[in-house]
DNA sequence: GAGTTAAAATGTTATTAAAATATAAATGTA
DNA sequence: TACATTTATATTTTAATAACATTTTAACTC
């Protein structure tokens, strides 16, 4: 390695990660206690340094593993990070990742050893460093994606009703809509499948379960299909 | 600085910038030859390493300064780019930046120091590392982010006529817009002004000039009026 | 200097998507 | 058995997009 790598600036590179959940018709934000001073117990993302050796993609599976105890999550790469006193105990570049997950599937005992919490999207703890930050800017991004990309199917268990879709969906755009348009333009896709189960306990009449058919969106994708021009706003 | 901070790993962090310019009715690329071995004389992205006490914006502020010796130009953060052998040579994390600039007004002398080059985003040399998919990435953006903000004007001289600015369109889009439906889209935004002044030697009518008003998006942005909703579709 | 030409500017119609509104069907409970 | 609730389907209205037609302007030609 010659002088023009040698001599250069190197800073820490941490991994945060934005989980997302959804639970009782809330969109959610796992949290974690800081295990180290300063600050330390105060609450803050799921985080890491990168290690020797490992891919960012990698670091952040890592980190995501280690607070959930899940693997093969749907994560995407949010922002840096990099304010030169954003940590100010050292320089510290943060890569920011955003993470859906099916909230019954977690590690119960990943999240105790973790000291890790659910919160309401809508009712945050003050945060540590520019936390706030990432978690209202990976709101934003997941309210955008959603419009455009079946996303919302992450954050639920395999199959669901179109109401708790709705739900799902109203959660992250805190706001109502027509359930008559939602219906419609999701069926439109031609992503969802109807099983022939209903939901018991929930409603007198009882909605029928659908399951997200994976396999159907990357069949339109390979054909070209632009998911991203067809918008998806549901009326009112 | 405690244990915690002191064991970790640090990687490189580089700044890649691309850099977008219209002329002669293409989309271009800024490119430059490496100035360093190995793969000196291999063309790439504008780059330079975070320095000791430098935010992220300012590195890359400074790493586009070098290059085209302009100062407040539009940019923006791409992505952050980490597989283990980007770099063969070094564990180098590159923060990929991308920009727009007006060609008519850069630094020729900067150009030439840089042994830099403009580049049709249609004919682009091999280039070094992970540049081409940082450029193709940096398109993309700029593709789905012209069709919800007005920030085609970034890359138009001040004063600009329709016919141009749908011009520069195609050249982002590599589609054709139907000249009338383009005229009425954009003129309906409310953020251009008519000047009195026809542009002479091109056509034998001569087409008005047109300004931005930089202050009248920045009202309706403060209004809460939200372009990203407004899809620009032109029509054919 | 009247007629020709090419591009700019303005205007209209058809099509499609989104939003709003109306009605019917299923099932547990009174 | 009728009542209430919410699921499911269907229709109408409105607005946005796409497609198409015409007029205006000024340089150029003969």
């Amino acid at each position: 390695m010659n002088e023009y790598y040698q001599s250069a600036y190197k800073p820490l590179l941490a991994i945060d990660c934005v989980i997302f959940g959804y639970e009782k018709g809330e969109l959610k934000v796992l949290l974690t206690r800081r295990k180290v001073d300063p600050y330390k117990g105060a609450w803050g993302l799921a985080t890491g340094f990168l290690h020797y050796g490992e891919s960012l993609h990698y670091a952040a599976e890592r980190v995501l593993k280690k607070q959930t105890g899940l693997d093969r999550i749907f994560m995407e790469q949010l922002s840096t990070f990099g304010e030169v006193d954003r940590d100010p105990e050292a320089r510290v570049i943060s890569l920011v990742y955003y993470s859906l997950i099916k909230v019954e599937s977690q590690d119960e005992e990943a999240l105790e050893k973790n000291q890790a919490q659910w919160f309401p999207i809508t009712a945050l703890p003050k945060l540590m460093f520019d936390h706030e930050t990432m978690i209202q800017m990976s709101w934003g991004k997941l309210r955008r994606k959603s419009r455009y990309q079946p996303i919302g199917f992450e954050l639920l268990p395999e199959k669901f009703t179109l109401p708790e879709l709705q739900s799902l969906y109203e959660a992250i755009h805190q706001k109502q809509f027509d359930k008559r348009n939602f219906r419609k333009k999701i069926l439109a896709t031609g992503l969802l499948k109807k099983l022939d189960e209903k939901q018991k306990g929930v409603s007198k009449k009882g909605a029928y379960y659908y399951v997200f058919e994976e396999g159907k969106y990357d069949e339109l994708i390979s054909q070209g299909f632009n998911f991203e021009l067809k918008s998806m706003a549901f009326g009112s």
